[in-house]
RNA sequence: GGCCCCAUCGUCUAGCCCGGUCUAGGACACCUCCCUUUCACGGAGGUAACAGGGGUUCAAAUCCCCUUGGGGUCACCA
């Protein structure tokens, strides 16, 4: 078997949810792979016992093949995953990390330690308090005699395996960073085994990076100062070194980190705003949004918080994969944005599919400064991208996200109204979701439909006469005397009256007319409206409308 | 606070490594005008940045130092 040249991963904690700052560093990881023909494997980081594993655990999964991102190794999905390497769950890998511990521990490379959590913090805080930074002080532990160790192991006490790191600066270096020198003493003695004999991430990392025959390690920059020990373990191991890359993070326009308390956040501060004392209708609870309100630091799950939102009628913000798919972004375009954050291939390039990505992709043109992810700039990519394809294609996946995420108006759709509408609608959208919330006026019902008292609306049908009122008055008949009901046969008809009555202003009546049948000021081009709507609604909101604002 | 890293328009960035071609380029946003049956799109213009201070040099956005600012990290989380 030919070992591959290149070997990247992405090694994720368990979620049910990617958000993008992942999910670019998943990017980069495939790109650079796939680019050199190496290999992308997946490995989930479940080593944490306290945070779960349930099934939910790998539904970020989806996320990535809704992306493109394929991997060639890991959790199977479709497709995707499966390899030699595994298991690919660090859970499921206790045995390999026992045996290495064991050899550490053997070679006096580390040791067990009883200090208790308590013990720590207090000296943590001490160490606050006189104003420097806490350092493992290993005195104590790493010289205990070898049958005080086995008694105390024996009789059950809590021990953790700490690595002991060697005395001296470590120098990292990255293909982003460059080079940095941490100081002797910046590293102490770090646990790598946990007391419930799980390892910590440290440690996991660079076994599993060894035997995952991983080549470069492509992660956010928060772990720089990792690298240091991980560089630590592979040198006690006697492990080779893979090439680093520290990426940018990606950040909220204001800085700070994104995070899913940013939708809490928004829905916090509606409440607090409106002064609410209960949840809307059929949201949540409300010993539940007692609860929520009276603690800050209580989240609420993403389902709960997508209901309140819905039910309080604000936006939330989108922070994870499928929030931005819910609202209709392409994931060709997701990708190519997300590029663009920390990566640029230079020349004024700046759309791109990820066939480019993956060709043009290199460590020494990314970044070093954190980038805002700016959503309007997401947005006006996606418009042009959905604006640039083909209608055909835009029907068909309007079709599907509308499947997907508005059921009910699919419903109370026929399938030519909805290629109608989407037609109409393609190159006014910004994304696929659009059209489904500006234009549910297509499928409630005639007698439901009521009309907007904004000033906009009374300017255009009460203004001075002959006003808005009186021309839908005047075109009623016209309407009522079509023989063909098409966007084009209307146009037909309509358009005379216009040049008679209006001096060719057909503003002058389209404007009442839309109002009339949609109950706002916006809708699709008009004649394609009432096309999609249909003789019989038309002409029945109409009559409604004249009704309603003669009364 | 210690340590590490970083610093170009409001934002994402090009240029920096290998000083002169930079009067600093592009994109998004913003402003103005045009187009227009609403919304949106589109078209034409425009405003807008080398954080500050010292060096080095004939010449500095580019090299060096300091200051300031920002970020990361200091867990039996990953």
């Amino acid at each position: 078997m030919s070992t591959p040249s290149c070997v990247t991963r992405f090694a994720p904690s368990p979620s049910g949810h990617l958000h993008v700052g992942g999910a670019r560093t998943a990017l980069f990881c495939w790109a650079y792979a796939k680019g050199k023909g190496g290999t992308f494997l997946l490995r989930i980081e479940d080593t944490d016992q306290k945070r779960s594993s349930d099934s939910a655990s790998v539904g970020f999964l989806k996320d990535l093949a809704w992306l493109g991102i394929g991997w060639d190794e890991g959790p199977v999905l479709g497709t995707h995953g499966g390899g030699a390497h595994g298991p690919y769950f660090q859970s499921e890998r206790l045995d390999i990390y026992n045996r290495y511990l064991a050899q550490l521990v053997d070679a006096g490379k580390a040791y067990y330690a009883f200090d208790t959590t308590a013990e720590l913090d207090a000296k943590r805080q001490a160490a606050k308090l006189a104003g420097h930074a806490y350092r493992y002080d290993r005195s104590e532990m790493a010289n205990l005699p070898k049958a005080t160790v086995d008694a105390w192991l024996a009789e059950g006490r809590p021990a953790v395996i700490r690595c002991k790191t060697p005395d001296g600066p470590i120098t990292i270096v990255d293909e982003v960073l460059g080079e940095a020198t941490l100081p002797a003493g910046e590293v102490d003695d770090f646990v790598i085994r946990k007391a419930d004999g799980f390892p910590t991430y440290h440690f996991a990392v660079v076994v599993d990076d060894e035997l995952m025959r991983v080549t470069h390690v492509l992660r956010a920059q928060e772990h720089f100062n990792n690298t240091a020990k991980h560089m630590v373990l592979q040198d006690a191991l006697g492990f080779r070194r893979p090439i680093y890359g520290h990426l940018p993070l990606i950040t909220n326009p204001d800085a700070s980190k994104m995070s899913k308390r940013d939708k809490d956040k928004v829905l916090r501060k509606t409440v607090i705003d409106r002064k609410l004392t209960a949840p809307p209708q059929d949201t949540i609870t409300q010993a539940r949004f007692d609860a929520w309100l009276a603690d800050k630091n209580t989240q609420l799950e993403l389902a709960e918080a997508s209901l309140l939102a819905t039910g309080l009628q604000v936006t939330l913000p989108e922070i994870n994969v499928d929030d931005f798919r819910q609202s209709g972004y392409l994931p060709e375009v997701l990708c190519n944005f997300l590029a663009l954050n920390g990566w640029s291939p230079g020349e004024n390039v700046e759309k791109f599919d990820t066939e480019f990505l993956k060709q043009r992709f290199d460590l020494k043109r990314v970044v070093k400064t954190p980038a805002k992810f700016d959503r309007t700039k997401l947005l006006s990519f996606n418009c042009d991208a959905i604006t640039g394809m083909p209608r055909e294609e835009f029907v068909s996946r309007a079709r599907l996200h509308g499947q997907e995420f508005h059921a009910d108006f699919m419903k109370r759709i026929t399938a030519e109204q909805f290629e109608q509408l989407a037609s109409a609608s393609h190159e006014r959208s910004k994304t696929l979701d659009e059209m489904f919330r500006t234009n549910r006026f297509f499928i409630i019902a005639d007698d439901v439909l009521a009309w907007e008292r904004s000033k906009n609306v009374e300017k255009a049908l009460l203004g001075p006469e002959p006003n808005g009122l009186s021309h839908l008055r005047a075109v009623l008949p016209v309407l009522e005397g079509c023989a063909e009901w098409s966007a084009a046969a209307l146009e037909q008809a309509i358009t005379p009256y216009a040049m008679q009555h209006t001096e060719g202003n057909l503003g002058k009546v389209a404007q009442p007319l839309r109002i009339a049948v949609s109950g706002g000021t916006v809708s699709p081009p008009i004649f394609d409206t009432l096309a999609i709507l249909g003789r019989d609604s038309t002409l029945n909101r109409i009559r409604r409308c004249i009704a309603s604002f003669t009364a």
